[in-house]
DNA sequence: CACTTATCTGAACGAACGCACAATCGTCTC
DNA sequence: GAGACGATTGTGCGTTCGTTCAGATAAGTG
């Protein structure tokens, strides 16, 4: 249940208003996958996703792991950002709960890997610029 | 020039230290394309739009244009999310900058249309879950 | 021209964010 | 067990963000 599904359910019901066309209200009846695409816990989702990777740091983090194509430590991945291990390691758990990186544990080190989610979202990034 | 880039140079040329792999060394220096999409232009480029994206209002706006799959007037989008159409206005203006939207004078109105980038990143984002 | 409609712009303000610093935790080695 | 190392967690601080409100702009309508 989404709160903009149900605004969009009252305005197909609501009475035909100035500037609303109903070339409007006719495609969007049609569209019975729009509730599903517009439900609350997939919106979060997604944007949870979206904002994590929008913030340079954690792009940089998830574009280095998606070239190394292949697990990195946290100590070698410092080095190549220009902020501090605790900003790395906060960026890290952040883009975990995101699903765009996976994290193992390897004896003393935490080895982290690009999830295909967030490969495919920086190949389409990569093809549509 | 990316500082990144940068970082990464001299990662390559340092000795190496403890914790990090002779192994990652070689595979970085493999990858002559990782200078180019770790370019600060780049980067800044594609967190715009990222982080444009990765909010639950302007979200929705893409959403709503991308399952719509044609143009629509502000005052058609407005009645569809729970925000002023101030806040609308900003919104879809943030989204123009980020190259996810395109705006279109049509006498009174303003009419939006997403981009092929929009929809391929929401297509990525359904397909990925 | 006054009036309405559609949209934008510019504050202002509270909330959320990203970072560094310090402390802590787990693992390995001597 | 002491100490070093790799990584995480919590806190505080300055900055950015998203929203609303109020006012401006611009285009149609009487």
């Amino acid at each position: 249940m989404s709160e903009t599904a149900d605004r969009l359910r009252r305005y197909l019901e609501d009475e035909l208003e100035e500037c609303r066309s109903e070339d409007l209200r006719r495609r969007l009846a049609e569209l019975d996958d729009l509730e599903a695409v517009l439900d609350d816990g997939v919106v979060a989702d997604d944007v949870r996703t979206l904002s994590a990777l929008g913030d340079g740091t954690r792009y940089r983090l998830v574009r280095l792991l998606v070239e190394a194509s292949g697990e990195l430590c946290v100590c070698e991945i410092t080095p190549l950002v220009e902020v501090s291990d605790s900003a790395v390691s906060h960026a890290l758990s952040t883009l975990a709960e995101a699903g765009l990186v996976e994290k193992r544990k390897d004896g003393r080190w935490r080895k982290y890997r690009a999830t295909d989610r967030a490969k495919a979202l920086l190949t389409v990034l990569d093809g549509s610029r």
